[in-house]
DNA sequence: TAAACCGGTTTCATTATTTGAAACTTGGTT
DNA sequence: AACCAAGTTTCAAATAATGAAACCGGTTTA
């Protein structure tokens, strides 16, 4: 496992804050220590300040640490500011409203799918909450469309990247059939998910794409296989194609409006 | 305005990180710099370090810096183990169903109010557009229920931080007025909000107690003036006071299950 | 045309911070 | 009482952060 994180102790104390919430529950910090690579008291002195500095939580009666409050309130920010999706959201709303089924949001991060918005159509489906989750980017429809239309440098680099780890017995398997995929999505102009990722769940996506051609994001309605086919979710290609299109306008009229004002406001 | 910041490199990192997202917009590099008090080659390090580390996103078209992604990554996994939301999501749901209005969720953070979760009486939002939003304590119904039930150290501590800015004509302008109200509070179990924060606009809440008395968190129920009125409110409360027990319940049972499975998921 | 200017970037000797082996403390077991 | 494991502190050596000054590339001003 080669070190890779560079940026002095700042980018230390973030690998920690990671490594904190890569765990998926509170941990101990002996927990903690037995997966990293640094020793005792430099671990220590991090998860102290990351502490104090409320990036982790301390649970003084289990002893545990977890990703702390201030992470909420600064992702509040980033989702507001360096998203999609406030722009996105009567848009995605509307979209909702007329197919009737699960609309998600989702960007490119790192190599992953990073959902950044949801809107649950009528069905009380409680899938969790899923702003901030992140997801495999080569079996998912979202993922699928977004990859397809990347420039070729950046595809093979995210491509490189991908686990294909096989969930279903659709799952692609391996780069070649995913290239072979994405060239397929990039002449339709859109994807499916052919329960790649889960049994019975299926879904049609669509690329956010500026006007140069550059991937913004991606947008997709869900179901499944009990209540629709493919055919019957490619029924709603022009209204995502009209939605995407909503939203690409949208984003790049986005102009920050005052850009020169100086003095703004205090805090 | 004198610095606290501690905590080394990590800390004045972090204090960067909180400048960017406290302008609530991209900012340019020089911008940055007007407001900070680290000098040009100190701040522009720290700005290249955090967004190498998509702690903030670089916008070359516009030389702006925004919250990164890896917040919103990181927030997901704060929200899921170190909030109440998890455990209290299904009565919340629940609650919004029978009451017909818009429900928060809401912790104490510093001696501000972190909502961390809303339910909108028709539909399900995305959690990031309410989750993470702070508001002032001394003027919203959550706030003013979680003081009241603060031991009286903690609560003075807090009081002290309040800023009394007066939004309408009925809010509570100073710490005596505020603590007269509190020791009410107290004494109902439960408390209002009377247009305090913004004309028009009332709630009831409910705060969220361990059985030690210790408090968790606070929900409330909010409406306008035009549909009803405090009265109107004032008959939720056995519903609210359920839910909130409800919630307690679950919080406290809420053992984290596989405690010693030291082999666990990768990522 | 040159000269000053501005936002952003790099250099480098000085300084302060981080580092981690070792030792210590606390609380629970044998 | 001896032992053990988890967590915490010490301190000299090693390293990284610091910031005054200088530098760039582009734009405005003289």
């Amino acid at each position: 496992m080669g070190r890779v994180t560079g940026d002095g102790t700042v980018g230390k104390a973030l690998e920690v804050l990671d490594q904190v919430a890569a765990f998926g529950r509170p941990v101990r910090f002996s927990e903690l220590l037995a997966k990293s690579s640094f020793p005792k008291p430099t671990l220590y002195r991090f998860v102290q300040t990351l502490t104090n500095q409320q990036m982790l939580a301390y649970d003084p009666e289990r002893q545990t640490y977890s990703p702390g409050l201030r992470l909420v309130r600064l992702a509040h920010a980033a989702w507001e500011q360096s998203t999609l999706a406030p722009v996105a959201r009567p848009h995605i709303e509307a979209l909702s409203k007329v197919v009737g089924e699960t609309v998600h949001l989702a960007q490119l991060d790192h190599a992953q799918v990073l959902y950044i918005d949801k809107r649950n159509a009528g069905q009380p489906v409680q899938m969790y909450s899923q702003a901030g989750k992140v997801g495999p980017a080569y079996c998912t429809g979202v993922g699928k469309v977004m990859l397809a239309f990347l420039d070729d440098a950046a595809r093979e680099a995210v491509i490189e990247q991908q686990s294909f780890h096989v969930f279903t017995e659709h799952t692609l398997g391996n780069a070649d059939a995913l290239r072979a995929e994405l060239s397929n999505i990039r002449q339709n102009g859109y994807g499916f998910d052919r329960e790649e990722h889960e049994p019975g769940i299926i879904c049609i996506a669509m690329p956010i794409l500026t006007d140069a051609g550059r991937v913004l994001g991606a947008l997709s309605v869900t179901s499944t296989t009990s209540r629709t086919n493919l055919a019957g979710l490619e029924a709603f290609v022009p209204i995502l194609k009209e939605t995407a299109q909503k939203i690409t306008r949208d984003a790049q009229n986005w102009s920050f409006p005052d850009y020169n004002t100086k003095e703004a406001t205090g805090i």
